[in-house]
RNA sequence: GCGGACGUGGCGGAACCGGUAGACGCAACGGACUUAAAAUCCGUUGAGGGUAACCUCGUGCGGGUUCGAGUCCCGCCGUCCGCACCA
């Protein structure tokens, strides 16, 4: 019997259309069925899908088609992240307008993953630059402006001089903005904010929560929320050496123990101190203008050396009125955290220590390590920041650090100058409210408007959508909305006076803060959200997408569902209850004489191991096969899905990206990969259609007895299914793939033995090929369908429910324990799986090599581990 | 500097809660089929020793706990990632 190779491109397609026909992956709000919704971070619609929008939503649509055989009622919507940045270049670039580009890019997208056979349900797809999209967006805004969780306010911001557009202080790396790379500049805006910061501690506390989120995430989470407890303390300042009457000075630190080490304070050049002392000070002023010069690059931050200058004003020492600080200006103190002051004590501080090295200083040491002699102990070019005990401190001397910490707040707290106590406990966050203007056009206009007379008026409901206007100039940076001749000019709805309206903004991080929820009813008109399909819904069961979004996407979009809890839009406060980030696409790069980049597809690659070489496929040029690296267009290291789906079919690339590598981490692109992965498609066809005319008339239903091979089959069936469960579950994909090739294996084994075709084996063959089918279609639908079809069934295998592990098959009747001596495996042992231990250790003692093992000896001991292993101790 | 993760054959990786290390795939080698190729099938593949049954060594390095350690503890080394003048 000769059977015809597995057509992939023609089934694939076949099979789509049949899905869509069907509505097959439409999901219902009203269902009885438990609720499960699998998201994976919806793309921006740059125009192409690339690898690794394959690997994420192949691994969702495994969850997803899995969860809905286990009779789940699954929700898998899709959308686009349609705002932002590149819209705008390319309208500058090629004088496509945004709304245009954008939608010719999602609709090229959109035949991609369709091409891809995932089981979306495209009847819940938003874009979030569709009004319908953008207008609760807005109405939002409004509300969140109405409970105080938006705010106007003037700050420095970071602005990017090639994009022309404020940046967030997430989207400044190293310095430089996140997308054009620009070193960033410091300047002063009027901004509108959410304040992320109300919910810091609650922020914080909630990560506890998140179980079924990576450690990674978590840890970062904590770490930019960045919380620290200390003491504020209020030094008095000596009062003829300040010049605009300042009496005192406020001061956070960590580290309340080292108060007697103290030796200056230092102010950042933003102080108001330090501004009221420049203006009678103009060496002082030219100091701080220099510091600001110096930017916030940060290899100008790294190579930056400690400097200050001393403004003459002089602290006093909350517990001795007779000693006396100076006070510095100094460039590395950080306006924005706590006070913008802070008290230098060198011993203990790196940072303090090169300070006072640089001016003279000094340190005195007020802790020593244990098992230091006190007087021998010497800071010199080094901090300690160790543990100890407190010396050099007065009342706090022989203490702990964590005791005299302790003592400084109780004393300090206690002690009263103008009613108010001179220190309190303080707990500092470095989350920074989240300022959401961008001078841009294509986002999210913000519903506000500026009268003369009113001042800010929020839009009023019934004007919303705050539309923006299609009529646009690209012919040179900057926001167009800010110099189109109409849009921007409105009567104010307050006094109906004229007005203009805020031509900033969203930032396109807003957009994605709450589709999640947006897709439990896309299509309500009246509100963001319809109450009852969130509550039903959310959270969120698994999200899945990169860990470049483990902070930003991730804490705003945490931040967004309190608002939306405080305002009434929601009823929960987090909003993913599983993450799983997913690691890179990863591929070799190609470099040509000349240094240029090679293309994969470019390149023909011979031989193999050490004498594998690559040369250019059309002159025979050598190429220098360079490290493997995330596939990005500039390294040119690039596969197209779509070369991959038109050649091997879409089963074989979802395939390969989920079995050679755990999900979490990088998977290698290979050539060798994909073509085992297509062989293995194949191979399945064949191995399925064998099974099928093997099992021909197979008895309808189960044989009330099997044979030894018939159940030799059915054990190899159901513990692969128990096995494959158990790993898809834990999103385990690759370990998934190992066991379906292992079932393959065998049952391709025993058919290839030709057994007689008796009744029970052919049942057996027929329930494990149905099996193996099952459990690979979440990873390759099409072929699954195909086979399901070829197996007889004329319904679709999309809908059918997941097969049953029968657990009484996987336990044998008799074992085989592994037998060691002293630790080391010297022989096996079959015995009875219910055999008493004595019953065992006889056994044991009489096999030969045990024997030989011992070599005469008598065991001091045997130690038999149920079901698992028998040492015997000589 | 702070924080985190990881380190297993030629390669990607597997190993539940401490219990047979190397499943499964890739690559390689040998063979079958073929005029030939492709496809497919069979076999070998951690290192060393032995004709063989088998034996010794082996999960980055050094110690420790244990009947037993890739897994737990202590100390190193290395790689990767995140944050970074945060008082």
């Amino acid at each position: 019997m000769s059977i015809e190779r597995y057509n992939a491109r023609a089934a694939e397609s076949r099979w789509q259309q049949v899905w869509d026909a069907g509505n097959v992956f439409a999901t219902c709000n009203e269902d009885v069925r438990p609720k499960y919704y699998v998201l994976e971070m919806f793309p921006y619609p740059s125009g192409r899908i690339h690898m690794g929008h394959v690997r994420n939503y192949a691994m969702g649509d495994v969850v997803a088609r899995y969860k809905r055989a286990r009779g789940f009622n699954v929700l898998h919507p899709m959308g686009w992240d349609a705002f932002g940045m590149p819209a705008e270049n390319a309208a500058m670039d090629n004088r496509v307008p945004p709304r245009a580009w954008t939608q010719q890019n999602i609709a090229a997208m959109k035949a991609q993953l369709k091409s891809m056979g995932l089981s979306l349900d495209w009847s819940r797809e938003i874009a979030t630059c569709d009004p319908s999209y953008y207008r609760h967006q807005q109405k939002m805004f409004l509300d969140f402006l109405a409970a105080g969780l938006v705010e106007r306010k003037q700050s420095k911001v970071n602005w990017d001089p090639v994009d022309q557009t404020v940046l967030a202080n997430e989207q400044v790396i190293d310095g430089r903005g996140w997308r054009s790379g620009a070193p960033v500049e410091q300047r002063e805006l009027t901004q509108w904010f959410f304040k992320i910061t109300k919910f810091s501690e609650d922020l914080l506390t909630s990560i506890d929560r998140l179980d079924r989120w990576p450690d990674k995430v978590r840890v970062m989470q904590r770490n930019w929320i960045g919380r620290s407890e200390g003491l504020l303390i209020r030094f008095a300042l000596e009062r003829t050496t300040t010049s605009a009457g300042e009496t005192e000075l406020e001061v956070f630190t960590t580290r309340p123990d080292t108060i007697f080490g103290m030796k200056f304070m230092a102010l950042s050049p933003d102080h108001p101190l330090a501004q009221s002392a420049a203006a009678k000070n103009p060496e002082l002023a030219a100091f701080i203008a220099e510091c600001k010069r110096t930017g916030t690059a940060q290899e100008l931050i790294d190579k930056a050396e400690k400097l200050g200058f001393d403004t003459g004003i002089r602290a006093i020492h909350p517990f001795d009125p007779t000693w006396k600080l100076p006070v510095y200006v100094a460039n590395f103190v950080l306006m924005d955290y706590g006070t913008g002051a802070i008290y230098g004590t060198p011993a203990h501080d790196q940072r303090d220590l090169d300070f006072s090295n640089k001016y003279g200083l000094g340190n005195t040491p007020v802790v020593c390590p244990e098992g230091q002699d006190p007087q021998t102990f010497v800071i010199t070019d080094i901090a300690y920041d160790g543990d100890g005990r407190m010396i050099n401190s007065r009342f706090l001397d022989g203490l702990t650090i964590a005791e005299a910490k302790e003592q400084i707040a109780k004393r300090l707290e206690r002690e009263v100058r103008g009613n108010q106590p001179i220190a309190q406990r303080q707990v500092n966050y470095r989350l920074r409210d989240w300022g959401i203007s961008r001078q841009r056009y294509w986002g999210c206009p913000i519903p506000i408007i500026y009268c003369a007379s009113c001042g800010v008026v929020p839009v009023p409901e019934a004007d919303l959508p705050v539309k923006l206007p299609d009529d646009i100039e690209f012919d040179r940076p900057g926001n167009p909305l800010d110099r189109h001749p109409t849009w921007k000019h409105v009567v104010c709805s307050n006094c109906g006076g004229e007005a203009t309206r805020e031509t900033d903004t969203m930032d396109t991080f807003v957009d994605s803060s709450w589709y999640f929820a947006r897709f439990t009813d896309p299509w309500i008109e009246t509100r963001p959200t319809d109450r009852k399909a969130v509550d039903e819904w959310l959270p969120v069961d698994q999200y899945i997408g990169g860990i470049e979004h483990a902070i930003l996407h991730l804490l705003y979009s945490r931040f967004f569902t309190r608002a939306m809890a405080a305002t009434g839009h929601i009823g929960i406060d987090e909003p993913f209850e599983g993450l799983f980030t997913q690691g890179m696409v990863v591929h070799e790069t190609y470099r040509t004489a000349d240094g240029a980049f090679a293309a994969p597809a470019e390149v023909k690659i011979e031989g193999a191991g050490d004498v594998r070489r690559a040369t250019l496929a059309e002159t025979g040029e050598p190429v220098e096969i360079g490290p493997i690296e995330k596939m990005s267009k500039s390294k040119r290291n690039t596969v197209d899905p779509d070369d991959i789906i038109g050649t091997f079919g879409a089963d074989t690339a979802r395939w390969f990206m989920l079995s050679d590598s755990p999900p979490e981490r990088d998977v290698i692109w290979t050539e060798e990969g994909v073509q085992g992965a297509w062989r293995f498609v194949q191979r399945l066809w064949r191995l399925v259609n064998e099974a099928a005319e093997f099992s021909r008339e197979a008895p309808a239903s189960r044989p009330p007895v099997f044979s030894g091979s018939a159940i030799a089959v059915r054990k190899a069936a159901h513990g692969a299914l128990a096995k494959v469960s158990e790993n898809i579950e834990r999103l385990r994909f690759n370990v998934c793939i190992a066991h379906i090739y292992e079932f393959a294996n065998s049952l391709q084994a025993i058919l290839a033995s030709s057994p007689q075709r008796v009744p029970d084996l052919k049942f057996a063959v027929r329930e494990a090929a149905e099996i193996m089918v099952q459990l690979f279609h979440p990873m390759m639908p099409h072929l699954a369908e195909e086979c399901w079809a070829a197996l007889g069934h004329k319904t679709l295998l999309a809908i059918h429910s997941w097969p049953e592990v029968e657990h009484d098959l996987l336990l044998e009747d008799t074992i085989t324990l592994p037998v060691q001596v002293n630790g080391k495996k010297r022989a096996d042992v079959t015995i009875a799986r219910d055999a008493r231990n004595a019953d065992i250790e006889a056994s044991v003692l009489a096999l030969d090599a045990i024997k030989r093992a011992l070599d005469g000896k008598s065991p001091r001991k045997v130690i038999i581990v149920p079901q698992r292993i028998v040492n015997v101790v000589a």
